[in-house]
DNA sequence: TTCCAGGCGAAGA
DNA sequence: TCTTCGCATGGA
């Protein structure tokens, strides 16, 4: 996509598949808030605010140096048709990639990932979106906007320090023990998370999987929403229900359910997730005919 | 009150 | 390898 950058933000021209309601709404980040000026969130201790103006996309507050972190961080180089002409052979995924046609992975920053997705497990969304937000004023750097305050989300160190018994000030439950290990494994260099980009998909997700509170469900998901692996296929309760209704028609474990999508949806998996998901959850009552698959 | 949520770890079979 | 159960919290 084209792009210029001007007056202190971005442009990117003729922005197809990127309707940010989609985007911050599908349950892939929990921090992008939707205010009265369009859509804001905290890249690199800094905020910045979405919005679309016609075919373009908006990205304020933006120095020209951070130009390719903002571009990377919402994926703008990837060709999301060419994902689309891939899995369009599958008339399910057709109906949801209609409905979810403004979808786009964020490259999201590995460790808030991490900590966001050990929240998540066994957790509502608004729950879990309340929790890192506590997390983030407690233990994040102030910041300030157009006479607002911040917080960005805490570093590995910030979080290593702290004791359980005050995180769970955050309201995050039996995960303040998990939080506050990962923390410090990422801290004192024990996971060394940007690493796992250069490893293939089933090793990064072991050593993942190594660290307390992390299974397979929130493995996948860093893998997927920061770390690039896109054969990741995470399996949570809705995923697998679809999965169930529309593919495999009977009970299977979630590793097996995943095995079968990585098998079908090969090298994209993970995007096709990411539309079912969210066609599915905003559209619990299928019909007849949207169970019939190519 | 009771149930359940973008699961996970531990224990037992 | 698979199944079952408990888990903090809070909304329905």
């Amino acid at each position: 996509m084209k792009y210029e950058w001007k007056d202190n933000g971005l442009i990117i021209e003729q922005a197809d598949n990127f309707e940010p309601a989609q985007v911050f709404d599908c349950g892939q980040c929990f921090r992008w808030v939707h205010e009265e000026d369009g859509y804001t969130g905290i890249i690199d201790d800094r905020v910045v605010k979405v919005n679309k103006r016609g075919e373009d996309i908006l990205i304020e507050n933006v120095p020209k140096e951070m130009t390719d972190d903002v571009l990377h961080y919402f994926d703008i180089d990837r060709n999301y048709n060419g994902i689309k002409e891939e899995l369009r052979s599958d008339a399910y995924l057709r109906k949801a990639m209609e409905y979810g046609n403004g979808l786009r992975i964020l490259n999201q920053e590995p460790f808030e990932c991490l900590i966001s997705y050990i929240v998540s497990a066994n957790n509502r969304i608004p729950q879990i979106k309340r929790v890192v937000d506590n997390l983030s004023s407690m233990y994040g750097k102030q910041t300030e906007h157009r006479g607002k305050v911040y917080y960005a989300f805490p570093t590995p160190n910030a979080l290593a320090d702290a004791q359980v018994c005050d995180v769970q000030n955050s309201r995050c439950g039996f995960r303040a023990d998990y939080i506050c290990d990962a923390a410090k494994r990422v801290a004192w260099g024990d996971l060394d998370l940007d690493s796992l980009r250069e490893r293939d998909y089933l090793t990064a997700k072991a050593e993942l999987m190594k660290v307390k509170g992390i299974g397979p469900k929130v493995a996948d998901c860093i893998l997927l929403y920061s770390l690039q692996k896109y054969e990741a296929f995470p399996v949570d309760v809705w995923v697998n229900r679809v999965m169930t209704d529309i593919y495999i028609h009977q009970k299977m474990s979630l590793k097996r359910v995943g095995e079968f999508a990585r098998d079908r949806f090969g090298r994209s998996a993970g995007f096709a997730q990411l539309y079912l998901f969210y066609y599915y959850r905003n559209n619990r009552g299928i019909t007849e005919d949207d169970g019939s698959i190519d």
